[in-house]
DNA sequence: CGAGATTTGTGCGTATGTATT
DNA sequence: AAATACATACGCACAAATCTC
């Protein structure tokens, strides 16, 4: 049972919970995490509550749902390397919906922008490449 | 009014709408934009439901929000630049709930964290800084 | 193949709390 | 003090996707 707390809401703490189980290991990548229903149940919350604190790990890019059959710790991508032009900027944001459904970006997952010396943009989602400076 | 569509949820296509106002500067940077109830009754849809189609933009950190007293669009910071060593790498994320307090960090935001050769970390908020490579 | 169970998604309602103006 | 605006938490019902038998 988790109650509310002034300035800790009980969504925030039951995802801080989550937060800690994912990052000690005891969740482990690509495995899921218990059912809103199962969560309402051990905490004594209603569901909403239990939604938005996955809520809270999904805009951390720490877990993603697939409905229908639940919400996984996410699973480390193979980071790939680019090795920008010099006099490149680069610079990191969220995503467009259209950058996401065309690149197949999670939430949570940002994008780091690439611009060449020559104006040139290209756009490259975070939990896949990185950036290695010469 | 704006009625569910298969494939379209309600409070997706009123942040569509609410996307396309600030990308095409009809809601300018620093503006508020039109309250919970305000988009309530103008698009006859549930409190929770205007709170959605908000809840998409603050994770595209498109606005911030400020409780008793509005949604606003994000203004853009003046962006400072970083010359990372060589032989740096750069990956992009989303912040931790601990480097969000630290770095006064908005939600939607993400990080840029450069690893220097000596394996020396720092993460920079990602609506403040950029890179620009030699 | 279908039927049912499970799980997440959407939309609505109510009530109350907290912060700002 | 009152009005306004966002935050939290509960509830219900049904839709849609997935999985199991």
């Amino acid at each position: 049972m988790i109650n509310p707390q002034p300035g800790a809401a009980v969504y925030m703490q039951l995802a801080a919970r989550l937060r800690a189980d994912i990052l000690t290991g005891r969740l482990e990548p690509g495995q899921k995490i218990p059912s809103e229903t199962a969560l309402q149940q051990t905490y004594g919350v209603a569901r909403d509550t239990a939604r938005r604190a996955i809520a809270v790990l999904r805009a951390e890019g720490l877990v993603v749902v697939q409905r229908g059959h639940g919400t996984l710790v996410r699973d480390h991508h193979a980071m790939q390397e680019l090795n920008p032009a010099p006099g490149s900027t680069v610079t990191a944001r969220m995503p467009t919906p259209e950058e996401r459904a065309d690149q197949d970006i999670d939430e949570g997952i940002p994008v780091l922008v690439v611009t060449g010396a020559d104006g040139r943009v290209s756009v490259h989602p975070g939990d896949r490449w990185m950036l290695r400076l010469p």
